[in-house]
DNA sequence: GATGAATGAGGCTTCATTCAT
DNA sequence: CATGAATGAAGCCTCATTCAT
């Protein structure tokens, strides 16, 4: 076995090592898609072993558990989400931040749509997985960074609402006509705006 | 047997005819808990059973299947949404109208939290039962009641937000300190908000 | 209670009590019905109480077991098939008789055909109920009857073969064409043909 | 796992290679002996995995279904009777086809006596099953194939009664002395009879 | 003459996982 | 790098039956 050993090898083997199998690749992606599309629970390995062509046992070659298979999936959105917390924590508090937060934040959010769509629609399930543990936390920090927890109660939630308003987005505006990426700045817009009231509307009383 | 039949019964009975078990009752309760603690597929009928103190079969005297006791009782959310539907579908498609009919989606949600609460969070799963397709054929149709076809799209996000801003607003409220009532209250402002300034985007044009 | 305590009250009572309810006999007719058409085992109790729109409970006030049904409705074969052989033992063992036999066989197997259908598709099932055990005493015993132990096997095997070319009669016949009345003839008089055959083949050698 | 591939090996490997279980064969004929002897409801595949000293999951492995089982065991019986059917369909429809129809149909029966045995006692059952649909099926054209259409309705029905004649030797001949042997050439001897008769008393009328 | 409510046993099936090869 | 074979646990569901009312 070698489960968890190939992070990052960065430039490829010199001698043309026979092309490194990419079954490992292909797991993740097919359990992306059926994970996405019938949910965790109701995917099962034999599922996806078959879609794959190959056997249960394979799997269990290339990753420990069910949920291990999850777990290395969701790095792709991991890994950039706490990435923006760190850049987010190392600037200045200012409406400017927040809303360059956004909008990587929408970045990131359009780059693993499948993956988030699948997070956000299986929660309960995943909620005790490590992969639901670590969401909950970044989205939790990127609460706090986006709020001002002196600003009074209306501000705040419209600051968290501008967060949520791109995740609704994602999934609700397959009901609105018009070309997607329009649509994606539009959220995005509605978004920025929304931090923006916010930050005025409680610079009134500080102010 | 009686599964299906409630005999809505209205005024209590003068003779307190404490006969017809409550199980029916209860074992809805239970399993409204369970079901929004650990998800649908988590929640076993072994565990309801237990829970309640009496065999499985005897959750089938009362419901034909795992499904059915969910569907019963996701009537609690789903009859109120289908009569305020069909009183918005009734008014003038006017600011006043959507922003009534965001007060009185507020008070739905907040009268069935953990039941809403559950379908947000088991979407994958409740999306190929009758649960789940009502319930996205209501979004749909608040949807399209909130907002305006014929405006820019911003306009049209901005609405759309407006009705999942209140649904966000449901579980992420609890990073905002702050008395419940008042948080609520935010929430719907912050909806209100979004509509009335949808219709002033599209105003601004039309106008 | 009352089960098993109505056989045979001949005449109405006189004080016209309300009319004895027939559902016995209903129960007892949509059983063989079901169970002729799906087997004994498939048919559940709850099928049949749907049918009738009781409860099953009810069935329990008319009889002990499902087997108990079963056992009531074959009494209408099994009773003939007592009374026959009885006839037939006082009788010389005569090529007379057994054509004779098979007559009056060939009238009760038609008298009660999907009881008997029944339990022919069923054997297995039966063989261990007193149904299934009766009914075996019984074709043995009208094996015994029709057949000469002193015969040459061949004789016998024809002999034998008159009585089930009958239950074969009945099935098979779907699938050729004809009046049903002018087929049963038919099989009779194969049957006829073949006792007669088995008696000559018989007599060359002793006669 | 392998369900349904069976890799038709024909010539046995030089190298005995004595791996690939023969749990399946095993599965097979544990679960023909129980479905004959109790009949295939009454069977648990708890009962078979029992008997093997295997998990009932071990079951699923090689099969699909309980009804699989059945099926694959089932095709003993079936591809032969397919076989005989498109050779019988390729001779002339004279009477020395259908008595050698006959006599390969008595070996087939009494190749696979015990199931044989098992779809006869079954019936019932097995009706909505693949087997008996195909059982169903090839008696038929056995049927079509042993009688002429244009015979009389006598002649018909001692055609068939020739084919059930065998079905019936099978069982009833328990109460016959004898050696077996001597009893199947006696049943055989009766069938052919049957269609002789059968042919004759048809030409009788046409010639 | 029946119902309402429930039980205990057991059915078939699926799943994630293991391990020798 | 992977398969073949299997397991243990558990899932949903159905059944015949009981009994107080």
């Amino acid at each position: 076995m070698q489960q968890e050993s190939d992070k990052a090898m960065g430039t490829p083997q010199q001698h043309p090592q026979p092309r490194r199998s990419d079954t490992r690749r292909r797991i993740q992606q097919v359990a992306l898609e059926l994970f996405a599309e019938q949910g965790y629970e109701k995917t099962s390995l034999r599922e996806i072993a078959e879609r794959l062509d190959v056997t249960k046992a394979a799997l269990y070659y290339h990753f420990k558990t069910k949920e291990d298979i999850l777990s290395s999936v969701a790095e792709d959105l991991a890994q950039p989400l706490r990435d923006l917390i760190a850049w987010a924590e190392a600037q200045p508090h200012s409406l400017a931040t927040k809303q360059e937060l956004l909008r990587r934040y929408s970045d990131i959010l359009w780059s693993s749509v499948d993956l988030f769509r699948f997070i956000q629609e299986n929660q309960a399930t995943v909620r005790e997985l490590t992969v639901g543990e670590n969401f909950r936390t970044s989205m939790k920090a990127l609460g706090e960074l986006i709020k001002d927890p002196a600003a009074p109660i209306a501000a705040q939630v419209r600051s968290v609402t501008a967060l949520f308003a791109m995740h609704a987005g994602m999934f609700v505006t397959q009901n609105v006509e018009g070309d997607p990426e329009e649509k994606r700045a539009a959220i995005l817009e509605v978004a920025l705006d929304l931090v923006a009231q916010a930050e005025a509307e409680a610079s009134i009383l500080t102010g």
